[in-house]
RNA sequence: GCGAAAGUGGCGGAAUUGGUAGACGCGCAGGAUUUAGGAUCCUGUGGCUUCGAGCCGUGGGGGUUCGAGUCCCCCCUUUCGCACCA
């Protein structure tokens, strides 16, 4: 259905013919050779779409409309840009959702992706479709377990047991970094507790790295945020804790306060610990058993109630403060973690709200140890006291501030060998095992002689089978285990008979090195071709979602840094800027499924066209904040798309049939706008301020329009450059009706603006009196105060305000207002 | 609970960073053209108003300043991170 009654832009003709060209001339993409050869590189990155059945949804358009803007700007500067799109269709939810519709995900995801490239040609992105990926091709996946094996080589990749998230809907392991608030960030289940042994990065080794270089890359501050607090470094000690009547033994404890030490009154270890069994006397072992018990089988939401009561049971066992050398017992209760620090803690129940908690619910001994101000040493606590002071109770330490006594009691109890100052890191390991069947098998043979094998790089890629029952199960094993004649295998070391390492790798893996292989996409025998890495890498924009400020850009950058100390690769930072786009919510709430007001884009494609489309998106609020699609407010770029066809397209006639017999004459209203515009986005595209830029390309229209007056090309020719990124097959139709052959992309420059044409010959300038306006008048650009305040004074109503009262001060502020200050007499 | 961001007309959102609040657009109202229109084109549109460039107005309350949406303090609300992290 065309809203079109003047018979000129059809929409729906257009971005058929452009796109058609496109693919003709080969406009968007590079061959092998221009890829090598190309100056003046620019690599436009977005994330890319996992391709889902039901299509790109306004949020992908969003987004990648974007970066696809942002790509066409700096194309139209003259750089040459690179901008890949690929697909992400490993993982379960492609595996869910093909165990749900009873097709296999190798049949369903060919579908997806056909759907998925025909949208994204549809909505008129810049993208190379020379050089695609699509994560779950052999030829892609290859290089993605060889990553692995460089990990594993590097001693980098390690398996071991340790409590790992198990989700029990989707019936595997996840990462840390999978769990929000203990429950699976996919399916919302409460996440449990598992002891299996799994494949882990060393992520933790790269830790202050990640954090450090956080000071170094352009990346919008709220993700770096998110980063620094998920890597969550603190200072702190290492203290030694002897178990008493055991000789050697002892319970390390991690603490942020080693100068609280003489207030730990005793000792807490996570229900998980190992040495919970030793310490435990044989009176309470039953009880100790009971309670570990309980605390195992409580999912993680449950265990992490911060408001819950606290629990926990006497272990009978003691150990030996370090400071006061005192004997302390020694408890289980779930409120310590085994996954932080070293799961125990000596607990100072003055000085920490949970210890102070725990200890009146026990009847456990409070020693203050830091005194606020107007404490006394024996003042006592109604609650934890975190605050500055000076230490009591503290033998030799009494009466130093908190601030020396901290490395003064740690350097103390280094010296005797009881403790050492030491930083600990929120982040851990990242566990890259699953459980699953769609996804890259691991590369690795076990052996019963030679332990786990690497599978040789010339036998790569481990090619995922074809099986039908890939339905997970909870016996903590991946399905592919059932798969014998695929698991068997001879050791490649030894030669004798071993098994293939059934698990997959997380998705998170396949996304965290897709970046590397796009300019190399021509290249089988490698994974990355150096030299391209070298010429189109790191990545100059990455824009995506900020949900991945902790999973997919952490991985990426510990991925990079890793090849890069391994010697593939020599920049360590992926991408040097990355933005971060909004979300799309429609009138006020959000979309979801369930409510039933998703935005179907193919129907608005059809009905306005793609370049209306992406207009209105750009400009329904700020890029990095998203906004509200309210369905009426397509009308003012569909209107706005529509002038401007019919106003260029009118000029182009108008000389056409006049020629030079009417010679053009600068308007200077036009031309002032016109530079004024030319600036404005010059300034705001490259930072996103796509909403502004749209409507300051509205005001220039509605300036060339004004009063019915007829454009000329040199007024317009600009304006269909700039409106080009945002409607790309539009300002190519009007590049060509202006007689160019070539594409707009190719042919054209960004139009440049002289400052002195963008400024004003007269302001109006507010005059107020008190802070109040009263008038405004108008002279001439940088008039002098005399000359304002000549200006002002003659007019009535100032003159009415200034009458009869004592004029204490003046105000001048060139070309914007001039205050005068009275007091009335 | 901690951290961050944000609260501006009927609505989405602007505001050169301390200088005429409400750009641009939607919606609405009036008009033109039209067989018709959910098309196109003008005009108007924060509230109150004694219609005066008068008063009020950027979540609420205080403050700094000649001047505050913008800076400072307190409070409220919303959104998003993190959440027994020792």
């Amino acid at each position: 259905m065309s809203s079109d009654g003047n018979g000129g832009y059809q929409p729906s003709e257009v971005e058929a013919k452009w796109q058609g060209r496109w693919d003709e001339r080969g406009t968007n993409r590079f061959t092998s050779d221009a890829l090598q050869t190309a100056e003046n590189r620019y690599y436009q990155l977005m994330m890319f779409p996992y391709p889902s059945a039901e299509g790109l949804h306004v949020g992908n358009i969003f987004a990648f409309t974007g970066a696809d803007v942002h790509g066409r700007f700096q194309r139209l500067t003259g750089k040459r840009v690179f901008e890949p799109i690929g697909f992400d269709a490993f993982g379960i939810h492609s595996e869910n959702f093909a165990l749900k519709q009873g097709i296999h995900p190798m049949d369903l995801i060919p579908s997806n992706v056909a759907n998925f490239t025909r949208q994204l040609r549809q909505i008129g992105g810049m993208f190379d479709w020379n050089h695609t990926v699509d994560t779950t091709d052999p030829d892609y996946y290859r290089w993605t377990q060889w990553i692995f094996i460089q990990l594993f080589n590097a001693g980098l990749a390690v398996r071991k047991e340790a409590p790992v998230n198990w989700c029990p809907s989707c019936m595997t392991v996840m990462a840390n970094e999978q769990v929000i608030a203990g429950r699976c960030e996919r399916c919302d289940t409460p996440v449990e507790q598992r002891r299996i042994a799994q494949w882990f990065f060393r992520i933790t080794e790269y830790a202050q790295k990640l954090l450090d270089n956080l000071e170094r890359i352009d990346w919008s501050e709220k993700t770096k945020k998110a980063q620094k607090n998920w890597i969550g470094r603190s200072e702190g000690a290492i203290l030694h804790f002897p178990i008493q009547d055991r000789d050697g033994s002892q319970i390390e404890v991690f603490t942020t306060r080693p100068d609280t030490v003489f207030g730990a009154t005793y000792m807490v270890l996570s229900p998980e610990h190992p040495m919970v069994d030793e310490v435990t006397g044989e009176d309470q072992a039953e009880a100790v058993a009971a309670y570990r018990k309980q605390a195992t089988a409580k999912d993680l939401v449950a265990r992490q109630k911060v408001e819950k009561i606290k629990t926990g049971v006497p272990t009978g066992g003691y150990c030996v403060n370090p400071a006061t050398g005192e004997p302390i017992p020694i408890w289980v209760a779930d409120y310590v973690l085994m996954e932080y620090g070293t799961g125990a803690i000596m607990a100072v129940p003055g000085h920490d709200q949970r210890d102070f908690d725990f200890a009146q619910a026990m009847g456990l001994p409070i020693v203050r140890v830091v005194a606020g101000e107007g404490d006394g040493a024996d003042t006592p606590l109604t609650e934890a006291y975190v605050g500055d002071g000076v230490m009591v109770n503290s033998e030799q330490f009494d009466g130093v501030a908190v601030a020396e006594a901290k490395p003064a009691i740690g350097a103390w109890l280094a010296e005797t060998g009881r403790g050492e100052t030491t930083v600990n890191y929120r982040l851990h390991d990242w566990c890259i095992s699953r459980q699953r069947y769609w996804g890259p098998p691991i590369p690795i043979i076990h052996c019963e002689a030679c332990g786990p094998v690497a599978v040789p790089e010339a036998d790569l890629p481990v090619v995922l089978p074809r099986v039908e029952d890939f339905k997970p199960d909870d016996s903590g094993v991946s399905p592919l285990a059932r798969v014998e004649e695929w698991y068997r295998i001879d050791c490649p070391q030894c030669g004798a008979a071993a098994r293939r390492e059934t698990d997959v790798s997380d998705t998170f893996l396949d996304s965290s090195w897709y970046f590397l292989r796009y300019p190399s996409t021509d290249h089988h025998d490698v994974p990355f071709d150096r030299e391209l890495v070298r010429s189109w890498l790191p990545v100059d924009c990455y824009i995506g979602g900020n949900e991945h400020a902790v999973l997919h850009l952490l991985y990426a950058r510990f991925i990079t840094m890793a090849l890069h100390d391994l010697g593939h690769i020599d920049f360590d930072e992926p991408f040097i800027r990355f933005r971060a786009h909004g979300t799309i919510i429609r009138e006020g709430a959000k979309m979801s499924k369930s409510k039933g007001n998703v935005i179907v884009p193919d129907g608005i494609i059809e009905k306005y066209g793609a370049d209306t489309f992406r207009t209105y998106l750009m400009f329904l609020g700020p890029y990095e904040e998203g906004g509200d699609y309210q369905d009426e407010g397509i009308q003012g770029p569909h209107g706005f798309l529509h002038r401007l066809y019919d106003t260029v397209t009118t000029a182009v006639d108008l000389e056409n049939h006049e020629g030079s017999r009417n010679p053009a004459v600068a308007d200077p209203d036009v031309e002032r706008k016109l530079h004024q515009t030319i600036r404005q986005l010059t300034r705001q595209i490259p930072e996103l301020g796509y909403n502004t830029s749209i409507a300051a390309m509205m005001e220039y229209l509605n300036v060339v329009r004004a009063g019915g007056r007829t454009a000329q090309r040199s007024e317009v020719e600009p304006l269909v450059v700039m409106i080009a990124p945002f409607a790309p097959h539009m300002a190519e139709e009007l590049w060509e009706h202006l007689g160019h052959t070539d594409s707009i992309f190719d042919g054209a420059n960004w139009p440049a603006f002289d400052e002195a044409k963008t400024r004003e010959t007269s302001v109006k300038l507010a005059v107020q009196v008190n802070g109040k306006l009263r008038a405004t008048v108008e002279g001439p650009t940088g008039m002098d105060q005399d000359a304002a305040e000549a200006a002002a004074r003659s007019d009535e109503n100032v003159a009415r305000y200034l009458d009869g009262a004592t004029l204490k001060r003046v105000i001048y502020v060139p070309n914007r207002l001039l205050n005068f200050v009275v007091e009335q007499t």
